[in-house]
This record gives structure tokens, C-alpha cells and sequence, in this order.
DNA sequence: ACAAAAGTGTTATAAGTACACCCATGG
DNA sequence: CCATGGGTGTACTTATAACACTTTTGT
């Protein structure tokens, strides 16, 4: 990447993809590491590259995401672009980026040896972070909190099935504050964001919890909270 | 712009302005017209340009707005990334959209010989537009359109001192419906988005209107609608 | 005196918020 | 029978929506 930039001196074009998921209760960010100096010692980038002249911008998310880290089928949308000059110490390069959401049962990783790992982080526990990926991270989290709450992209966090209270704590996780339970239920269902299924969750020393289904898997403006 | 890309065989990054005012109580966009075939024949576009190696896009927006165009001064927010393959016939070219906004008596243009000329355009009244800039400027005004809603960002649309009837009417031309003047007034008042001055309007055959200024000319997140 | 826009409150409806107990299961 | 999370309704408060007449000026 850094090499094309200096090389015609001119401004290039890559995607960087902030994928989130919920794992144990914690908001997470996938991240891989870096090998190149001066980022060598421990720092850890989005999964990302320079958009091939072949591929729409789009397109090139996804296939960085997948071949970085082999994640795939995932709800992404563009973030915003990020075009300060000092931004990536190799050249001149520009960042779309991009937001992505998978559920946790979903997801499979995969390590390339251009990138040493992949691995799952907590957002309140990032490591070093390479280029201005922090604030790229800071603006994705910045959307998803906003997002929930005036949108049905929840669907893309959970699995298919799920009860109606792990969709209220995977609000409560990303929104950081508690929700009324009863409040919760009545908003949820009165939108008809989800409908129950025949099934149950069962195995755990109580009631068992009702699943539920969202009845739309496509991405809709709704206020929700 | 194209010769570049063709050269290098890379994506180079552009940057292109939506810029709205109200005129003559329609909502304005200003355009340029095109003089480079296949567009030669009355097609207009935003203005815009590559961006510099030795320029933020954010500064590249500015300068191509005012080298382009003449104005300066403006409310200028990023918009979305247009990265489609086909959307530049000379190339590929990624384009970074920009979304602005100025009050009609602000305005003064230029024309450069390199564009021709310069133009406001209602919105309801587009002409054949080139790229595709068509899907930009209809972007744009729904970022437009929504913004109004949960911002003060009106206060760059809107001269110095202003009635509230010319607040109201900014919103109603924007946002294509009657509101009530009672209940907008309540509302505006309430949030403290504006303050009385000691000026009234005068010269027209009717009670004299209090004058306003913007509390706050900072962009700010608000419920207004 | 008339035309034209400014200015001003009240009532009804809808949405949001706060809050506590019983239920079904596994161990 | 106890611990655990599931499931349910009502009262209060706040925000939104609908609606009509009087005031001030210029001509």
C-alpha cells in the first residue's frame, strides 16, 4: 500500500472495516497486527487495503474483510472517509470506512501471514492502534450507539433465534446504560420488530425464555428508543 | 481529472460540493456547467475537483468550492463516498461528496473559463447532470432534509437578523410541508435556538416583525421537528 | 377601512417513564 | 423449596398536534 502511494505521489484509495460483535457480554473489535515498522511492536490496525481499480469501493471492503480475516455475509454500510494528510506515515492515502456487524455465533477467523493474527477485542480494551484507527473506531462505535436506537440493524448481532432479553442486554451493552424491562418489551413488540417463534430456550434452572425472530432481516429507519 | 487517472491506471480521489441556499423561496443548488465531451451538451455537475497530495479532502473541498465557484464561508459537512466503477467515463475516479450550505445574500460567483459558467438551479428544476451527480445531489438533500430536523444547522442558511416567519418558511420550502405557526414557535422558543433583537423589520404593509440571530452558530444535535 | 402578515393559549391525544409482583423451570 | 431469569399492567408525566382570533402597520 504505502509503496504505490510514494511511488506516483499521488493520493490513494483504501477501505478500513470496524466489525463489531458481542461476545461474553462485551462490545468487541476485530483487529489484526501489524508487521511493518514503524507499527511492529504491537500495534493493531482494522482489517483493510487499497481499492483495486477493478472493484467499487464497496466491494473492496468486503473483500478485505474476507481475506483478512475471512469473515463474510456481514451488514456493512460506509462510515465516513478519512482524508487528513499526515494520516498514514507511508503516503498518501485515504480511508473509506466502513461499519460492520455479524453475531457472534456467526463468525470464523483466519490468520494470513502478511498479518501475523486476527483477534477479537473488547472496545474498552484496544490495544495500540495504527494510523488514525482510533478515531475511525471512536466514529464506528459513535454510529452504532446512534443507530440502535433509530434503526433495526440489532438484527445483524444476533442470531436467529433469540430471547427477548439478550436483544434488550445487546442494547444495554452498546448504549451502556439500563433499560426498563417492561418499557423494553412493549416498544419491541408494538413496532412489531420481532416476532416469536414456536421455540423455546431451555436447559438453564429457570422459566424458559420464549424465542423470538426478527421479522425484517433488511436494514429500516425506525425510532426505537 | 481523467487524464490523471488513465495515466496512473489508479483510483484518484475527487471531491465534488453540494451547496444549497434558499432563493425566491425555492431551495437552490449550485452547478456548473460542463465543457469536456461526452458533456459538452448542457450537462451541468457539482463543483469539484482531485484532490492535492498536499491537501486534506476536507481542504480540497474548500478550495475547489471557492477556485470553481467564488464562495467561501460555508457551512461544509463530508456527505458520502461515491466509489461506483463506471460513474467517471474518463477514469477511476472515487468521490468524496461534500454537503454546504449559505444564505442567498451571501452568495457571489465567478466564472472561470475552464467551467463556463456558474448557476443556481431549484431543486425541483435539475438540468441533465453529469457523473453521476444526479444520486449525489438527491443524497444530499435528504441528508439535508433530515438534518433540519435534529440540528440548528438552519442558522447557515439564514442572514444575520431574520423574522421567525423566514425561519419557518426555510423549514417548510426544505422539508415540502405546512407547519403550524403556533407550535413552531413554541418549539424554536423553548430550545432557545434563537434570541429576539431590539431590531423589527420594516417597509412592508403589514405589523412589523421582531428580528432573531442564532443563539448558537455552532452546529449542534437538537431535536427541532 | 382594508389588506397583509405578526403575534399569542388552550385542549386533546400520544408517547415515554417509573415501578413490583407472580411464573416456570432445574437442581 | 429455593434460586434464577421470564413474563406481565397501570398510573403519571411529558411531548406533540390541532385549532382561531387580535394586533400593528402601510396604503
Amino acid at each position: 500500500m504505502p509503496k504505490v502511494a510514494k511511488k506516483y505521489d499521488f493520493a490513494v484509495i483504501a477501505s478500513d472495516i470496524v466489525i463489531f460483535t458481542i461476545r461474553k457480554n462485551k462490545l468487541n473489535v476485530l483487529l489484526i497486527k501489524m508487521q511493518k515498522e514503524p507499527y511492529r511492536h504491537n500495534y493493531w490496525a482494522t482489517p483493510g487495503g487499497l481499492v483495486r481499480p477493478d472493484e467499487s469501493v464497496d466491494e473492496s471492503a468486503r473483500r478485505n474483510l474476507f481475506e483478512k480475516t475471512g469473515v463474510k455475509n456481514v451488514y456493512l454500510e460506509q462510515l465516513y472517509t478519512f482524508g487528513e494528510i499526515g494520516r498514514d506515515p507511508f503516503g498518501r492515502v485515504v480511508s473509506v470506512a466502513y461499519f460492520a456487524l455479524i453475531p457472534s455465533d456467526n463468525v470464523r477467523l483466519k490468520t494470513t501471514k502478511e498479518y501475523g493474527n486476527v483477534q477479537w477485542f473488547g472496545i474498552a480494551n484496544l490495544p495500540k492502534l495504527a494510523y488514525d484507527h482510533k478515531e475511525i473506531i471512536a466514529t464506528a462505535y459513535e454510529r452504532l450507539q446512534k443507530k440502535l436506537e433509530y434503526s433495526n440493524i440489532a438484527y445483524s448481532l444476533l442470531p436467529k433465534k433469540f430471547p427477548l432479553s439478550e436483544l434488550q442486554k445487546t442494547y444495554e451493552i452498546i448504549l451502556k446504560r439500563k433499560l426498563d424491562k417492561r418499557n423494553f418489551r412493549k416498544k419491541i413488540l408494538s413496532l412489531d420488530l420481532v416476532k416469536k417463534t414456536n421455540a423455546t430456550e431451555s436447559g438453564r434452572s429457570n422459566r424458559p425464555a420464549a424465542l423470538y425472530e426478527f421479522a425484517n432481516k433488511t436494514a429500516q429507519i425506525m425510532s426505537i428508543l
